[in-house]
RNA sequence: GGGGUCUUAGCUCAGCUGGGAGAGCAUCUGCCUUACAAGCAGAGGGUCACAGGUUCGAGCCCUGUAGGCCCCACCA
């Protein structure tokens, strides 16, 4: 490889080649090492048929840059990635691809459908993991899994096998929710609740056998009045208390019903007197329960009313409800029609309103499971990042009810339950039996329907390891580190997965869950398909870069919180890759003009090369640790600050005249830290901004193989340099002050001036000695005078105060007086509050007597600073005349 | 109804166990300085939503108020 770096960095090309790179040689792959530590993260399943968005993005992002940390630091590093065949929208999407070709799944038949539905999963299934590829995720493709696998599917039988052997799985007829649309039962985690402006209709009941008394009732579902079977009031309410027991007339159906008493009621709203539909309402299914009502299904699986609905059989769920509306009020039983907004159930896949309705279904009993995934967050063993979604986790597990599995839906796991064509016996095993167990018969069915896609997820820490059987992965790898996510999904996924595998593999699947927020437009507003604001990450990686969009989704970011993708960002994040490329690109110049050894006598090196290499060592400590707490967004922040300010406007700039000149005896030590801060800082980098660093890296030591192997930056004792820090850094202030004062006074650049630098302090003016050809280079001096006083320093001239010294610049010709009485007088206001706060604190008897002494002495150290450079400033003003 | 979260510079956001308010972008000024104009050097800009409290000391902890967002919830 050249030495030669384009002017700009262009990350066109170079992203592919070096993802190939890594890939042929097999960095990604990661198998069972004794010698080393593991460390494994499990991919969350991208939907097979899916296209790569901005939520994954910064998903597989943040993943990769955990993985690629710990494999730097020498970890036996998996990611384990894989696609998921999200049962539900998969079905959705083939169906209506069919639709298209004029085809109805139902006419084609189970067998056929599949055929279809697999046929669509071999086209677009490889899709999404060729666009995490270009985000330069490090997974394990040789590992890659699906849900619906022999090996998954597998495990999937064996859950539920012992689930249902332990009396965990059962199947009932409950009431569920329905979706009309999808045709199938959902859970209650995939029932999104909206506000909805509504009526409530208030409807009079007529009493048997009491001509004119009449039971007001209350509803928001008019509709559902065909399949009452009782109207309830509360047993402790006055009001009713003698109509409990009577029968009413319901309305349009000619039958009659009971008056029953329960607590359910609320007397405060309403009417008081509610209407009981056990087999369309939650709450009245469990009225019913208690009081053995009979429960009247009155809805076919599309929401149309069926024959048990008389005259309004056939109508749509909505035209029932006008058409009844009407009829009671002709009927004169139509009270009042009163606005009412209300809490409506909806699908979350399709929004169609859903049908709570009475089906026989398969059930996991939730109790017993949710109460060790409880514990397991309680001892520590499981942990959220940030913490604030333990309450989240646990208040859904202390509530949790019943989960149903059972999905009338033909792309999935079939259920492995069989039944007997005789006798009805039900028989739940890995293969159909030969014959029934309880009469013998030959005949036996398996059960339509297929389970919940989350089933199968739920399983995937374990299953993709290789569960049930004992791997040696699983041995490993298993329970894998951490776990990365939205905080959308904690219900549907990481709830799951916690009590499967505390419940299978008797360990938690993951000890932190590192929660992440939305990517949002620029506007907030969430990126959806039918706002058409979506960004595609593939469009950003193709225009700026898979480094510049990784850098931007992890930058400016706390762990859980939503963010804002703007375009100026993405940008911003561009030039800090170009900046890194052409300070590599200055680096890489002047070592080729010289031999630079392998190794250096730390003795030899400059105080400013000490300076920076302690910077570095303190930075890999500071990044080390950031990381380690999942703070990615303040880790990379102290990278991008690193390589910018530090090493790019200082360092660089402070070494260029040892670099320019032949007869440096330190050019050598110049160049050797120039090369190990710059390794050492893409090091830091390199999760963060993977082909950049290693198109650098690799360049800048042809001998090493590839920076993603290479070793972390470790803190080390011998980089420590304090004093050489200090004396920089006072430098830097000095510089500062020259440029601040040129600035003020419209100096330009090319009018270089004389700088007085008056210390009475003699390990100052060593510092300022030493420091001579920073002022020049960096503060445009022409010569430089370091000086215990003021001698041969005109009146005239401007002048710069910092702590224990003061920097005279004589611009006569240029000064304007006034512009320099100004600047004066605004440092001495600074002063004076800086003053005022100092002497505050320590004339304050409290605060000496109870603040630590550390922060004490620390404010009486300002305090003398202050105090000196207020003097200094005093006097400049009175040889100015104030 | 319950819970969470946010309110910090014109905009978007950091600010990790309380100890002198930060970044990016935007704005203004001066620079085509031989790594980079996707750049360099400077500057302006904030009673940290409001009101109390704890503390020697609060953007940070506690209570309350207002507004925004989100999640959960079987009042028909």
């Amino acid at each position: 490889m050249s030495k030669e770096l384009a002017k700009t960095y262009d990350p066109k090309g170079l992203e592919d080649r070096l993802y190939q790179k890594w890939l042929d040689r097999k960095y990604f792959h990661a198998e069972p090492n004794p010698d080393k530590k593991p460390f494994t993260i499990v991919i969350p399943p991208p939907n097979v048929t899916g296209q790569l968005h901005m939520g994954h993005a910064l998903d597989e992002t943040m993943q990769d840059i955990l993985i690629r940390f710990k494999r730097m630091q020498g970890y036996e590093t998996l990611w384990q990635p894989g696609t998921d065949h999200a049962a539900i929208a998969t079905e959705v999407k083939v169906i209506e691809k069919l639709k298209e070709q004029g085809i109805e799944k139902d006419e084609i038949g189970r067998e056929e459908f599949l055929k279809h539905a697999w046929a669509w999963k071999e086209e677009y299934g490889g899709k999404i993991i060729n666009q995490l590829k270009k985000l330069g995720a490090s997974a394990d493709w040789d590992r890659e899994r699906f849900t619906m696998d022999e090996g998954c599917s597998k495990a999937v039988e064996e859950v539920f096998i012992r689930l249902y052997e332990k009396g965990y799985i059962y199947k009932g007829s409950r009431i569920i929710n329905w979706c009309p649309v999808c045709q199938t039962s959902i859970s209650d985690a995939e029932v999104e609740h909206q506000d909805q402006d509504g009526f409530f209709w208030h409807i009079n009941y007529p009493v048997v056998g009491e001509e004119g008394k009449f039971v007001e009732i209350a509803t928001t579902r008019p509709e559902t009045l065909l399949g009452d079977t009782a109207v309830a009031v509360n047993p402790e309410d006055e009001r009713y208390q003698h109509l409990v027991g009577k029968m009413l007339e319901l309305p349009l159906t000619g039958r009659t019903i009971p008056v029953i008493a329960d607590e359910y009621v609320d007397m405060e709203f309403g009417t008081g007197c509610v209407k009981i539909t056990p087999a369309h309402d939650p709450n009245d299914f469990e009225v019913g329960k208690r009081h053995n009502l009979a429960e009247i299904n009155i809805l076919n699986d599309d929401a149309t009313i069926n024959e048990l609905g008389g005259k309004y059989a056939g109508m749509d769920r909505y035209e029932a409800r006008k058409a009844i509306v009407k009829d009671l009020e002709d009927l004169g039983l139509l009270v009042k029609v009163v606005p009412h907004s209300h809490s409506v159930g909806t699908h979350d896949r399709c929004k169609t309103t859903v049908e709570p309705m009475i089906k026989p279904q398969w059930f996991v009993k939730m109790d017993e499971l949710a109460k060790p995934a409880i514990e397991a967050l309680k001892n520590g063993s499981l942990q959220f990042v940030p913490d604030r979604f333990d309450k989240i986790y646990l208040h859904w597990l202390e509530n949790i009810r019943d989960w149903c599995i059972s999905r009338q839906l033909w792309w999935g796991h079939r259920i492995p339950a069989y039944y007997c064509d005789e006798c009805g016996e039900v028989v739940v095993a890995k293969e159909m039996p030969k014959v029934c167990p309880k009469c013998g018969c030959t005949h036996l069915t398996q059960d339509e329907d297929t389970l919940d896609t989350w089933f199968s997820s739920a399983l995937w820490p374990f299953s993709t390891l290789g569960w049930p059987e004992k791997t040696p992965e699983l041995e490993y790898f298993y329970p894998t580190d951490v776990l990365v996510t939205g905080y959308d999904i904690i219900f549907f996924w990481v709830i799951r997965m916690v009590f499967s595998a505390l419940e299978q593999t008797g360990e938690v699947p993951f000890h932190h869950v590192l929660i992440h927020g939305l990517v949002r437009d620029s506007q907030g507003r969430k990126m959806s398909k039918s706002l058409g604001n979506g960004i595609d990450p593939l469009e950003i990686i193709e225009q700026y870069g898979a480094d510049a969009l990784r850098l931007t989704l992890i930058t400016g970011n706390a762990p859980g919180n939503d963010m804002r993708f703007y375009m100026e960002r993405v940008e911003s994040s561009r030039n800090f890759a170009n900046k890194v490329w052409n300070a590599s690109r200055f680096i890489l110049m002047n070592l080729e003009k010289a031999e630079v050894p392998e190794t250096i006598d730390l003795n030899s090196l400059t105080g400013a090369d000490k300076w920076i290499l302690s910077k570095v060592n303190t930075l890999a400590k500071v990044v080390t640790e950031n990381m380690e707490k999942y703070e990615l967004g303040i880790a990379v922040q102290k990278v991008y600050d690193f390589i910018w300010e530090e090493f790019c406007d200082w360092y660089i700039e402070m070494v260029k005249p040892r670099l320019y000149s032949d007869e440096d005896t330190t050019k050598a030590a110049a160049l050797w830290t120039l090369r190990t801060v710059l390794a050492n800082a893409l090091k830091l980098l390199h999760p963060y901004m993977p082909f950049v660093t290693e198109e650098i890296y690799c360049t800048l030591l042809p001998q090493e193989e590839s920076i993603m192997i290479s070793a972390w930056p470790e803190y080390k004792k011998e980089w420590e340099f304090d004093a050489d820090e200090k004396a920089v850094e006072t430098i830097k202030e000095a510089v500062r002050g020259i440029r601040n004062v040129r600035t003020g006074m419209n100096v330009p650049p090319s009018k270089k001036a004389q700088v007085f630098v008056v210390s009475e302090n003699p390990e100052l003016r060593n510092i300022f000695e030493n420091g001579k050809v920073f002022f020049a280079t960096l503060g445009y001096a022409s010569e430089v005078h370091v000086q215990a006083d003021k001698a041969g320093i005109g009146e005239d001239a401007v002048s710069a105060v910092i702590p224990e010294a003061v920097i005279y610049l004589p611009l006569a010709e240029l000064v304007d007086l006034d512009k320099e009485l100004e600047r004066l007088q605004k440092e001495e206001e600074r002063l004076t509050k800086e003053l005022a706060r100092v002497n505050g604190m320590l004339n304050n008897e409290r605060f000496i007597s109870k603040a630590p002494q550390a922060k004490i002495d620390e404010e009486k150290a300002k305090l003398e600073k202050y105090t000196q450079m207020m003097k200094q400033v005093k006097q400049r003003l009175a040889q100015l005349g104030h």
